[in-house]
DNA sequence: AGCACGCCGACT
DNA sequence: GTCGGCGTGCTC
């Protein structure tokens, strides 16, 4: 007698455990684990959907308890045995349900999209003299005929359409049993192959090379140690990747590659798929859930060997990994932000781990923790120290005190002024970068001070030329812009600080006859709208771009000779330890973007902080000098990667009892601080102290060793919902987060 | 997370 | 003596 282990599609920590039911004898054959299935649970035997990790034969609890399996939900397991390892390992890594874990894994699942298709029924008895005198006919049907001769197993909607019929002639052969229509499974294409040349690789550099040969004996000897490439921007990492790639696929095995979304363009899709050809496919939010799926079914069933996708795509169930590429790996995109908080670096690794594949990690500007990793021996690495085309740009930093000292209230330089000017001279491109995050255009008063903000999030409103309104990027709410300050009255009311559009008016204010291009959140809500701005850039119908961050990763644009960064202070005072890295892996990005082909590019960084060490070092390119610098601040300091840091924060209407369980949380901690191996920070408000009503405090701790500090806090948790009731309160538990919220 | 059971206050 | 409050505990 075997039992079902199902654990059920409810996030709860009491229930977060294995349930056995008793499988009915007619589904005995069918059920494997992996499989989604319905089972009554609970006092009221409400029906749920239950995942079968696997089965037992003893069971733990009385026989008369157990209830049996309604139905199974699947055809084929939608998990592995090696994925219901994995999500063990993220639900005691990001503090979820084994349930969240495994959702998390699965694809989400659509049902099949089935067509009909019309085949000649050739094994009939006397088919060629029925087929031929059915033929001689001038009708319908012998069209229908003449064209399956050619195109044997069409759609029946095709047939229709090409040849101008309707189904009677279909339905007519099939009575004679000239042809059979069958129902077949289609999976959907969602990349177009019909415009992609076969390019022939490059000779990779001798720093290629070298790269490249290290980790193929990774891969030979099954080394899974994750390994870094650190190649300056423009030095050519794609064409390691692919290399490496090519030798997974040619032993028979398959790739992941993730990129962060933002370049998840058809310029970086195109190597690929120029170099693979149809064994690579892309999973991106942008794909209907319809599409996603059969992406998910095409490499579960070995018709693809390539995955390149955003971090969920670490989940592509290939039978046989040979290889996990992550690119870009300093990208907080990396981080989910829903839980479970994975971080999709540390589930690459575990993929390794479980698997025997490889990892490997490239960036120009890697993250410090990462990068560290490498000196303790945790991570191997590779270091790509020259670009392909050999020449960096030429970097200006524009000290903006002085520009004001001269009269210059404008926010470009007079440098910048200069180059961009040249550069339209010379018919080049510009990009315009505005560093966005903690600078957006809000709207306040010059005499008393007062600025505008949305009362239910505790956020500024951004004020919106296009419609002179001001929209709380939180909640969404949008207001008029008020004539008059509201506090005081005064018409002294205005908005303050400059975002994308501001930038693109004065640019037009400065060079009326330049063609400019905008890029932020606010242009690139449709479908294609990102692709579409980048492909008119591209194809240099505009002079300027102006962009966020969006604009500054991975792309290639071969006529850009000046980029200018206007402020860079401004992710400098984001009040993050992070600070210093962002500004630096920004600035080193940005410059990227400079004359990647013949031309010598020129990047300007203004900035009323120019001796700060991370744009010194990123003016002279020189990571290493800047890691070292950030580690020795980092140890100083305490702060990771020599700690780590565990953000608490606890939601709730009623903002009295949050802080009241926060502060017994406090003593609580306090009280089980042995040696005083934990810091704690709070309790304070969140920096976004009120979402939709909801009113959000956070408790800070940090700790030496991750696994003790969990240990701790989970601990901590667990007396204050013993000696406190938490009902009504949401609590939020996130690691290492990107951001202090 | 739900739902039932259970032990105390204001009603027919 | 009963209806109903939501605290406590269990769910295969």
């Amino acid at each position: 007698m075997s039992f079902a282990d199902v654990i059920i599609s409810i996030t709860h920590k009491n229930v977060d455990k294995i349930f056995n039911y008793i499988i009915p004898d007619a589904m005995k054959s069918q059920l494997c684990v992996g499989m989604r299935v319905l089972v009554p649970f609970g006092k009221g035997n409400k029906t749920y959907e239950g995942y079968v990790i696997g089965f037992s034969d003893g069971i733990r609890v009385p026989f008369d308890k157990l209830k049996a399996i309604i139905s199974i939900l699947d055809k084929y397991p939608v998990f592995s045995e090696n994925t219901i390892m994995l999500a063990k390992f993220m639900k005691e890594k990001y503090y979820s349900t084994l349930s969240e874990c495994l959702r998390c894994i699965m694809p989400s699942i659509v049902k099949d999209k089935v067509k009909r298709y019309v085949y000649l029924n050739r094994k009939k008895e006397g088919f060629q003299e029925l087929f031929d005198k059915c033929v001689s006919k001038n009708n319908l049907q012998s069209k229908v005929l003449e064209f399956l001769s050619e195109f044997d197993g069409t759609a029946v909607g095709e047939i229709k359409m090409l040849l101008e019929i309707n189904l009677a002639p279909i339905t007519a052969l099939e009575k004679k049993g000239l042809v059979q229509i069958f129902d077949r499974e289609v999976k959907r294409d969602v990349l177009d192959f019909s415009y992609v040349k076969k390019t022939t690789p490059f000779v990779p550099t001798d720093e290629q090379k070298s790269a490249i040969d290290f980790i193929l004996n990774k891969f030979y000897t099954k080394d899974v140690k994750p390994v870094l490439i650190h190649g300056v921007t423009g030095s050519g990492k794609t064409e390691v990747y692919l290399r490496i790639i090519d030798v997974v696929l040619k032993e028979g095995k398959q790739a992941i590659v993730l990129v962060p979304e933002i370049s998840l363009t058809p310029q970086t899709v195109n190597r690929f798929m120029s170099r693979f050809g149809k064994l690579v496919s892309v999973t991106h939010s942008r794909l209907s859930a319809g599409e996603r799926f059969d992406q998910w079914k095409k490499a579960r069933e070995g018709e693809i060997s390539v995955m390149i996708g955003p971090r969920s795509a670490v989940f592509t169930p290939f039978s046989k990994l040979g290889a996990i590429i992550i690119d870009e790996e300093h990208e907080h995109t990396y981080k989910s932000e829903t839980t479970p908080k994975y971080d999709v670096r540390e589930v690459a690794c575990e993929i390794g781990r479980i698997c025997g594949s490889i990892t490997v990690f490239g960036s120009a500007t890697p993250d410090i923790s990462t990068y560290y990793k490498t000196q303790t021996g945790e991570f191997d690495l590779v270091t790509i120290n020259n670009r392909v085309n050999k020449s960096f740009p030429e970097i200006n930093v524009v000290d903006m005190r002085r520009e004001l000292e001269n009269g210059n209230k404008s926010v470009f330089s007079e440098a910048l002024l200069n180059a961009v000017e040249d550069n339209l001279l010379n018919k080049r491109q510009t990009i315009l970068f505005l560093n966005r995050r903690g600078y957006s255009t809000f709207v306040s008063c010059r005499k008393c001070g007062y600025v505008m903000e949305c009362k239910d999030c505790n956020v500024s409103y951004t004020y919106h030329l296009s419609n002179n309104r001001l929209i709380c990027h939180y909640c969404g709410k949008t207001v008029s812009n008020p004539e008059t300050c509201p506090q005081c009255g005064s018409k002294y009311i205005k908005y303050f600080g400059a975002g994308t559009q501001k930038i693109e008016e004065e640019t037009k204010k400065m060079f009326p006859e330049a063609r400019t291009l905008r890029m932020d959140l606010d242009t690139t809500s449709g479908k294609n709208a990102h692709e579409n701005i980048l492909k008119k850039f591209a194809s240099g119908e505009a002079d300027i771009l102006i962009g966020t961050q969006m604009i500054a990763k991975g792309l290639d644009f071969p006529n850009v000779s000046v980029v200018g960064v206007i402020a860079a202070d401004m992710s400098l005072n984001s009040g993050d330890f992070k600070c210093a890295e962002n500004t630096f892996q920004m600035l080193t990005q940005v410059a990227g973007r400079a004359g990647r082909a013949a031309l010598k590019g020129k990047v300007f960084i203004q900035t009323y902080n120019p001796e700060h060490y991370s744009i010194e070092f990123a003016k002279n390119n020189d990571y290493l000098s800047f890691y070292n610098h950030e580690i020795t601040v980092r140890k100083q300091l305490v702060y990771p990667p020599f700690s780590h840091i565990f953000f608490i924060m606890f939601v709730s209407k009623n903002e009295k009892k949050i802080i009241k369980a926060l502060f017994k949380l406090l003593d609580i901690m306090i009280k089980f601080n042995k040696n005083n191996q934990f810091e704690h920070i709070g309790p304070s408000p969140a920096s976004i102290s009120k979402i939709k009503n909801q009113y959000r405090w956070k408790i800070i701790v940090k700790g030496a060793l991750e696994k003790n500090l969990r240990n701790y806090v989970l601990y901590c948790l667990d007396r204050l919902s013993e000696s406190y009731d938490l009902s009504g309160i949401n609590i939020n538990i996130t690691l290492n987060p990107v951001y202090i919220m």
